[in-house]
DNA sequence: AGCGTTTAGTTAGTTTCCTAAATACCAGTT
DNA sequence: AACTGGTATTTAGGAAACTAACTAAACGCT
């Protein structure tokens, strides 16, 4: 080791880029087996999830383009996330009598119930998951994430690197806003 | 909306936790056609950075089992993630002559030349990807995740869920330290 | 020396994500 | 009425992650 010198000069930026990838790592390896306890994946847990609290606010049913823009994911993960749980039994898709080319897809009866099994644990499985931070501290990086968030989602405007991300269209879904 | 009660109690645990989901996909997106301009996939960037750095620290080569404990990702993750970079030229295996079982992984020269030009607008990349950010809220995030991950890092060991992760063993490698 | 256990890596099979392209339908224009 | 452009979803194909199970080599204990 007489190389002392030449060590990775890593800027903030990039240690913060790579302490947000450790975590990501981290958080799933610890959430996903709390959801295999039932059956589903953290990705179904996404969809079921959404289905739930629309439901919450009175929307029975969600069409696929909305789940994509609501969980970050394409339509063809959508698609294929929805396929299996489907074929467990706790979603069902059908078509929008208004417009043939839509899929409504929403919770059956079994879905509902194992949504109220899951969610049961779920907030104390990420208060644990947290509860390395103190309450201020959590407060602090909700904020910073949250702003870094929509310089994100600006940023994907103006991408151009190939692939336009559709990015909006009509989700004037007003989001979930917390009673 | 008859129902403006039941909506949708989520706890600061919770939002930061689906902030840092949607955080990570919104990277991920951003980054990936960075890396694809060099032909190259996000994962396959993990591989060859740590790769470099080793090297640069005087380790030319890399065990499968080191880059998994530095990548967080499991050993099959690394073999497939090696064996394309392998097929296009950007690293090689080779056995250790002290233990037959290990493969040592290295940078070929065409490698190493592609890690150059990738880390030439790298930086400014993940500058670009974090400067919503303010200098001091940075620092004060990049505090937060460490903190988080040495949490989780913790939890891990006794998370008993079936599988146990081997956690540790002789990764002596004191981790790299900023110069 | 020999037998069983542990460790390193790969193989097999599944899931989730992606992009590109196909299909089906809607809507406005001519 | 037919065409054209745009939107919703699925299909096809590929990459990356996982677990479980396998092979090969090393260790270690009697």
């Amino acid at each position: 080791m007489t190389t002392k010198a030449a060590i990775i000069p890593e800027s903030p930026s990039e240690q913060t880029f790579r302490a947000l990838l450790k975590t990501m790592g981290m958080m799933r390896r610890v959430m996903e087996p709390y959801f295999s306890r039932f059956g589903i994946s953290g990705s179904q847990w996404g969809v079921m999830r959404a289905l739930w609290f629309a439901d919450q606010v009175g929307e029975a049913s969600v069409r696929v383009t909305d789940l994509s823009d609501r969980l970050l994911i394409r339509p063809p993960s959508v698609t294929t996330v929805v396929d299996r749980l489907e074929r467990q039994g706790l979603v069902l898709r059908e078509g929008s009598p208004s417009d043939q080319r839509v899929k409504e897809v929403r919770l059956t009866d079994a879905g509902r119930k194992l949504v109220r099994r899951v969610l049961h644990g779920h907030t104390a499985q990420i208060e644990t998951l947290l509860d390395g931070l103190s309450g201020s501290e959590l407060q602090a990086l909700l904020q910073s994430l949250e702003r870094l968030n929509s310089h994100l989602e600006s940023m994907h405007e103006g991408v151009g690197d190939g692939h336009h991300l559709r990015k909006n269209g009509k989700t004037n879904r007003k989001d979930y806003e917390v009673d």
